[in-house]
DNA sequence: TTACCGGATGTAGCAGTGCTATATGAATCA
DNA sequence: TGATTCATATAGCACTGCTACATCCGGTAA
């Protein structure tokens, strides 16, 4: 507790986890390695974390921290959502640059349970689009709109990680696609033809399913053969 | 080879395997549980898989064999984006029913190696999206877009897994966005039902008169009770 | 028939794992 | 000083993935 040298053998062991971690991201690691490169014997480490969990857990808390701080060193624009964007890239590079500890923050798919601190930076997220909201510039509720960020965030930082290769191109669709989502800030304006199309097509159930596949074809039939409207 | 009863045993041992998996999705399980289900010894399974992850390659096939058995069942609709949206929910369906199979297919998170068999369910998508590509319905190209649905498909059922409960709300927001994204149909500052409807009107040769007059009828329709009809 | 041979399975045991009961040194405090 | 508590070590348990070796059993060839 008084953070005096005796924790410093907590600290060191924390670290040759995470070292470890990094060494082979998703993979398994051994506690025993973890004392070796400390210098210490396995009852020191049950002694400071009681199971190897309560030792990933400690690891994984050093990952927020670590990545709240490089978080906490951005300032804000003072738009909420060029706010979102920025993050969006912070924790794309973040994953990117720590795949050790975001595999033990983001990528362990267990049923049931995900890291308590990822609260940590979603009610960061939350704050934001609570902003944009009262301003008026979400077209979803706070809550879901952040769900839909972190949803695509966190799942373009996993496949980044597990192609091994950074898709900024990627990655900058999916964070666009997403901010015109949750804003309802399409594109660009566009063949109106091709738009009543897709809007057709994701309500099957107004028309039909049938009529709703007819409709489709004489809207292309219709978008091919009039001067007025040229594919796109 | 002649799959008489002899590769009865292998079978067996790899829906055991599968069995505990799903049992306990994300955990690690062990090969004597396996061979004590089946009523062998562990000799045989190395005989038939060499090494535990040749057993969890055998489950991943089989796993995709599933996937891909269910994904054949599904009847084109003919439209390429109603395609598109069929198999995203098949695929967040398929990951909720069997986060056993779906965490070992989508989400370990190693970096540099994923199952070689995702390439048989990518492989459709991409010709889902070269066929939307044809119809000069994207904004990007079919790779882009395929890949673009596939994060975005994989990152909102594993979230779905993790949380332990299906959210269609997400799920359908996540796809729209996405398929907005890559078709380029936003929220539009005009009605693009009603721009269709002036444009068929105007051309009321390309259709054939009653099939216009049906097509604005259904147009107007799709306005009034589609709920994703833009209106601002 | 007899001999053989290769595939399938069992016995026994390796090294390594997470974890723990117990003990010892050192520091703190009454 | 004596007592208590924290940090660390020794030794070992139960389990893991894995394997060298031996055994059975069915088909094939002489």
């Amino acid at each position: 507790m008084t953070g005096t040298a005796t924790s410093d053998t907590r600290v060191r062991l924390i670290d040759a986890a995470a070292d470890l971690i990094a060494a082979a991201p998703g993979e398994d690691f051994s506690l025993r390695a973890v004392c070796d490169a400390v210098g210490v014997k396995m009852p020191t480490l049950y002694h400071f974390f009681g199971s190897k969990q309560g030792l990933i857990d400690a690891v994984v808390e050093r990952g927020f921290d670590l990545y709240l701080g490089e978080k906490a060193a951005m300032e804000s624009s003072g738009d909420p959502i060029q706010d979102i964007r920025a993050g969006w890239d912070a924790h794309v590079a973040f994953g990117l640059a720590n795949p050790g500890f975001y595999t033990l923050m983001y990528g362990k798919v267990r049923p049931g349970y995900s890291p308590a601190a990822q609260s940590r930076p979603s009610e960061i997220l939350l704050a934001l689009t609570t902003r944009a909201a009262d301003q008026g510039r979400l077209v979803v509720a706070p809550e879901q709109a952040a769900a839909h960020v972190l949803v695509t965030n966190v799942g373009v930082t996993l496949r980044q990680i597990v192609l091994a290769a950074a898709d900024p191109e990627l990655s900058a669709a999916v964070r666009e696609g997403t901010i015109a989502a949750i804003t309802g800030t399409g594109a660009q304006p566009r063949n109106p033809l091709a738009a009543a199309v897709e809007i057709a097509a994701a309500h099957p159930d107004v028309l039909g399913r049938a009529e709703t596949q007819l409709l489709v074809e004489w809207l292309t039939k219709l978008g091919e053969q009039s001067p007025a409207a040229p594919t796109a």
